[in-house]
DNA sequence: CCGTGATATGGAATTATTCTAAAAAAGAAC
DNA sequence: GTTCTTTTTTAGAATAATTCCATATCACGG
């Protein structure tokens, strides 16, 4: 309601690129969100995002960042990860893989090397289809 | 507040051992609420259970509810599911299994038979330690 | 029975996310 | 550029699962 929103150019056109490549309109908004969130690989939360992006760039909605993510996770841009109630991850890693969930300090990490697997599919019952899978290994601080 | 709670007797007792089992003291909510979750093998939710119980027993604060749920997790009784972030599902199966989550209608189910399995272990971090593993299914009803 | 620590209670508080209604921007046609 | 229509953004209110809090009640040893 401010309408006060400084007049950047639309620059990182390879970042607007690949919305467009992905079926999503490259407004200003979302071409700050995603150059943050594509900046490097990460595990990010709604609020880290929000805070980055009004850091580095300028101001967004909080609304704004929870319908952009909504729409790039539905795009197939990010993958949402849901490992505790507090708060959900959004992993710019869409490559099928496996995570770490530190439950001492909330950390969400990838699972290193290659010696974890998910085998086999299940007998799926008639008429549903497989959306993802999603493997979480909590972990702890050995106490001793 | 009320202070009005019906003098139901300590039955089940075989529920109240199981309480005792797992070093949890066995009140009258404690047994009331087990009673219900450990009628059968089931994925349940905080508010279906308070129903479920009001419904059966008596009066149970959602509080206690809450509480005794967390207890039982803690005391390995039963197993937290975290599949979406509207609700937690509580598994009175503590036997390593998989689950399916239907994206539909909210319902969380085992996954059948034995062709999908999880193989091996991550490299850990030194002085972390797994506490559990989850492998969460995601299905959708097909459209065509 | 009494005292004491654990448990239960109702209602308020918390908090991530969604909703809402209105303003701004984008895009098309001219 | 101007106008019109659709999409997006925005601020703040609304939602809802869970936790917190302060008090009342219970369980249980002596």
């Amino acid at each position: 309601m401010k309408g006060i929103t400084p007049l950047l150019p639309l620059e990182g056109s390879s970042v607007a690129e690949h919305l467009s490549a992905h079926g999503v309109k490259p407004t200003r908004q979302r071409v700050m969100i995603a150059r943050v969130l594509f900046e490097r690989p990460q595990h990010v939360t709604a609020e880290q995002l929000l805070d980055k992006v009004s850091e580095c760039h300028g101001h967004v909605a909080k609304a704004t960042v929870y319908n952009t993510l909504n729409l790039f996770v539905q795009q197939g841009l990010v993958r949402e990860v849901l490992v505790d109630r507090e708060r959900a991850f959004y992993d710019t890693n869409t490559v099928p893989h496996h995570h770490l969930f530190c439950e001492d300090d909330g950390a969400l990490t990838d699972v290193p090397g290659e010696a974890f697997e998910v085998r086999g599919r299940p007998d799926m019952p008639a008429g549903l289809e497989v959306v993802g899978t999603e493997v979480i290994v909590r972990v702890r601080r050995r106490d001793a």
